[in-house]
DNA sequence: AATCTAATCAAGTAATTGTTTGAATACTTG
DNA sequence: CAAGTATTCAAACAATTACTTGATTAGATT
């Protein structure tokens, strides 16, 4: 083989996959799959586009062996495919969280600046996990509560009052503890939010990944 | 900001990003840029394609902040920007290393299995480095011998015959240390090639990184 | 078997991205 | 300051990618 061929193969090879990655919708996808596995119309309803178009990136990302699927009765459920296809993702949102200003516009805008980085979990503080619990179940930070965001109004109660709730969620692009904070606060709670989700740690250990 | 609005923004601001590494000739100059500045002809003739061409993926690259250039009289180098953007392209290689067929195809096919993965340096070993002098002087494995590939036909008598030859060049896709290999077992040596380079290993220690 | 549901497919159009060509720009050197 | 060189720009065309709509498929339920 031609020195030249193999490098356009390859190269177009990579390429073809990093296309995976290059689209708005396909990566908040991953980012909920990561979370957990979920239906097409899930998926289409938390991003959405219609249910079609989400098929039609799904087939594309797992062409690209980025999610798999299984069938369960009616429904297919769609999941992340592996490690090292969250690691990639990971790269490329940690590439952009540093580098680039549109993104770090964006967060502070919407966000201000009352979140942690990194999990040096307090001593006096809770936390606090609002994802639905199908997800909670899937995986979640240790020591973790959960309370899924439409319960919260009524389970403030169970939370301390004296201590600071660390509420996450999804990863630093989810909305849903960004309105757990809101609400602690409107309740008098001293509520902080946390950026990373609990994937960002378990990448340390193997365990959940043993697809 | 509406919570729909925060997102479509941060993930169109992502998407933005990694389009720039979803093109099979980018990939290629952010290999090539890794090893050391380059000007945009030198680009363009290593990478086979016209100077307009490499101009303006230049462009792009240097948008998304993957690139960063300076003048020097009549040239403009490039060069690669920052550790993080070598460490994303490093997860996206690694990924479709692992998980994409067609480049695990194309790589037996062109390289058989003769070659190492990993630096774990053998006792009886010579490591040598077959880039560009330039290349060498702007970083190198520790202990390694440089003869650039074109000098290498002269300079046979510098190697020594009871030693394994261990060829490494820009990383995995590029073909100089193919070249070395053969050029070393067609004169008897006992010659392998080693798939990484140097910035592999580099990132460990961030001493490189200090732009 | 008939019906229902979730998901996919196919086709058409819209939008974006890539490449080529030739001209223009920015800087250097004589 | 004129001439030369490396790079960029602009415009046109080509190729790819994305989205919508409506129909179809695959499996479950009755």
């Amino acid at each position: 083989m031609e020195n030249r061929t193999f490098k356009d193969s390859i190269y177009n090879a990579i390429a073809g996959l990093t296309k995976a990655f290059s689209h708005a919708n396909r990566l908040e996808i991953l980012d909920l799959l990561a979370n957990g596995e979920k239906t097409v119309e899930q998926i289409a309803v938390q991003t959405a586009i219609t249910v079609a178009n989400a098929s039609q990136h799904l087939q594309l990302l797992k062409n690209a062996r980025l999610v798999k699927s299984r069938r369960e009765g009616n429904f297919i459920f769609y999941g992340i495919n592996g490690r090292k296809a969250y690691a990639a993702w990971q790269a490329l949102r940690d590439l952009a969280l540093e580098a680039e200003p549109a993104v770090q516009v964006t967060l502070r805008q919407f966000r201000g600046d009352t979140f942690l980085k990194g999990v040096a979990s307090p001593q006096n503080a809770l936390l606090l996990d609002v994802r639905p619990p199908d997800e909670f179940a899937a995986g979640h930070l240790p020591n973790a509560l959960s309370i899924p965001i439409e319960e919260l109004p009524q389970r403030l109660a169970e939370l301390p009052r004296q201590k600071t709730i660390i509420a996450y969620c999804r990863g630093p692009f989810c909305t849903l503890a960004d309105e757990a904070v809101q609400l602690l606060k409107a309740n008098g709670f001293d509520a902080v939010r946390l950026e990373e989700t609990y994937l960002d740690h378990k990448l340390l250990n193997d365990e959940i990944w043993q697809n």
